[in-house]
RNA sequence: GGUCCCGUCGCCAAGUGGUAAGGCAACGGUUUGCAAAACCGUUAUUCCCCGGUUCGAAUCCGGGCGGGACCUCCA
């Protein structure tokens, strides 16, 4: 199956509209920078790098654009409340939101355009707006006019008649429809002078959806292959920045629609209005960002993602979290026994040839991953994939004790590192595997306690080594070395330390 | 009032017409001095309920029950 992509506009799945070799032109809306970045922020970037990546492996070429909203109502209360400025705050949540990006391996980013630098091309937007009659300046401020916007609402399927319905209509005196919304705002009396700029209807800074249409338009041109966002920025987001564009242009804003699913809690919704949130920052301290961006791919991106049990105190890890970490364990604890076999990292191990030949077994698993990604981006299924592929590899160096001293399984030791080699391919595109687990993370960042741990373990083997010379099963030495050996393991445990005896060894881990 | 989504094992979750992936948890077993890790096996004759269409339904249709999102702050 080629591959397919569900579309919001047209609600159901497509076939991708572009060849391999062709350039991708993806627009995602990011975030307002007035409070750092919570986990939800983190949803669609990790989802759309992913398709990035997916469309890459396949022959594609993506141009990745996300826009930074860095003046907005928001960031002036929030200025006023920090006793800052608007581009101070905004230039320090910018900095929030990329370094979560970064942590949750989202590298796929070509340019992250901002508003402010987009001024001048907004108010000719508006003003080309304005000229064609579709927009109308009423007393400092611009409005869009829905009414002469003949498909407006067709993204979500709202009937603008029908908006008069909503509970929490604006009105105002300065609107000819209760639909029309803001594209320029007239500055008010007491707004700082950083968030004011001069246009033809006045002093004032831009509404909220102008910018996309705007930054779009200039960095990806009239149509985009692939706009994404958030559900919850289907509307009005979404329709009005659709409405604007195609308003502009005459053309179709965008050929595809992705809507990614938000995250929720068992209890309900996720939000900062709820005072629910969980912070990037406090999360990536809790369980590291590829337990993160893992715990993300494991459903399906259009459908809401559930943290599960959470309670919003220091050190709490909600349920959905603690078990994807639990889960990930399986391929970090794969990476270690991968090095111990080969000698050579996992993580950082050359790129695969994707040109290689392939056993029919391995080239299952290759498919079954395939067939998930092209229909719509299942990536919940491409996971399990992983999973069943970490099984066989084990199962392998387990039935041919790869890891005992001297094994000689020159097919099996080419299996296997066959099949190693695809799982990291397949992690990649799911931007999982690139980095090993950091040496100071598995000290606790302590090289004293580094050196501590070589001299029990080096101690405790001695014990262990001359119990285990010790003929007799009843000699109650032999029982009384093994105690010891026992006590240093609970002791350690105890303290979150598991050591594990190997054939080559004793390795330890915090955890 | 309008628009839309969802209900699959104790929990998370894939599957949208061809006979129920995967993960966590649990319980047996192999391995181990004992563990840990890994592996093998067991755990949904059944997909909220009731009808219907079909050779065949978790998947389609109708009705019910339950949960959720959006309707100008939100990723």
């Amino acid at each position: 199956m080629s591959l397919q992509v569900y579309s919001t506009l047209s609600r159901k799945k497509e076939p991708f509209h572009k060849r391999p070799g062709e350039t991708v032109s993806m627009y995602v809306c990011g975030p307002t920078v007035y409070k750092p970045s919570h986990i939800g922020h983190m949803v669609g970037p990790v989802i759309f790098d992913t398709v990035k990546r997916y469309l890459q492996y396949i022959g594609y070429k993506v141009t990745w654009v996300v826009n930074i909203t860095d003046v907005d109502d928001k960031l002036i209360v929030r200025a006023g409340e920090l006793k800052t400025t608007v581009p101070e705050l905004a230039a320090k949540m910018t900095d929030d939101y990329l370094d979560c990006l970064k942590k949750l391996n989202v590298t796929g980013i070509d340019q992250f355009p901002k508003a402010t630098e987009h001024i001048g091309g907004m108010i000719a937007m508006i003003g080309r707006l304005v000229a064609k009659g579709i927009a109308y300046p009423a007393d400092g401020d611009v409005y869009f006019d829905v009414s002469k916007d003949s498909d407006y609402g067709k993204l979500c399927g709202f009937d603008p008649e029908q908006l008069e319905g909503g509970a929490r209509l604006e009105v105002s005196g300065k609107k000819r429809n209760p639909g029309d919304f803001a594209l320029w705002k007239g500055a008010k009396p007491g707004e700082p002078k950083e968030v004011t700029w001069d246009s033809p209807w006045g002093p004032g800074r831009p509404g909220w959806h102008i910018e996309c249409s705007v930054m779009s338009q200039k960095l990806l041109g009239d149509t985009l292959d692939i706009h994404g966002g958030g559900l919850d920025l289907r509307f009005p987001h979404h329709e009005n920045e659709l409405a604007q564009s195609e308003s502009d242009t005459d053309k179709p804003f965008a050929k595809v629609w992705m809507h990614n699913g938000l995250l929720k809690l068992r209890s309900g919704k996720m939000a900062g209005s709820l005072g629910n949130v969980l912070n990037v920052a406090d999360a990536l301290t809790l369980v590291g960002g590829e337990t993160l961006r893992f715990f993300i791919l494991n459903t399906h991106y259009r459908s809401p993602i559930d943290l599960g049990d959470w309670e919003p105190t220091p050190g709490s890890i909600p349920s959905g979290l603690a078990n994807a970490q639990k889960a990930f364990e399986t391929f970090t604890r794969f990476g270690e026994r991968y090095q111990r076999i080969t000698g050579r990292s996992f993580f950082t191990s050359t790129k695969p040839d994707p040109r290689r030949t392939m056993s029919v077994d391995m080239g299952s698993y290759l498919m079954r991953f395939s067939e998930h990604m092209n229909d719509d981006f299942n990536t919940g299924g491409a996971v399990g994939v992983l999973f069943d592929l970490v099984t066989a590899l084990n199962r392998t160096a387990d039935f041919h004790r790869l890891e005992s001293p001297g094994a000689q399984a020159d097919r099996a030791m080419a299996e296997f590192e066959e099949g190693a080699v695809l799982l990291k391919e397949l992690g990649q595109i799911l931007g999982l595997f690139l980095q090993a687990p950091s040496q100071a993370k598995l000290a606790g960042g302590d090289q004293l306690a580094a050196g501590l741990m070589d001299l029990l373990i080096e101690l405790r083997n001695n014990l262990r080594a001359t119990a285990k010379g010790i003929a007799d099963k009843a000699d109650p030495t032999k029982k009384a070395l093994f105690d010891q050996t026992d006590l240093i393991r609970q002791r350690l445990a105890a303290l979150n330390v598991t050591l594990e005896d190997r054939p080559a060894g004793t390795t330890w881990r915090v955890g």
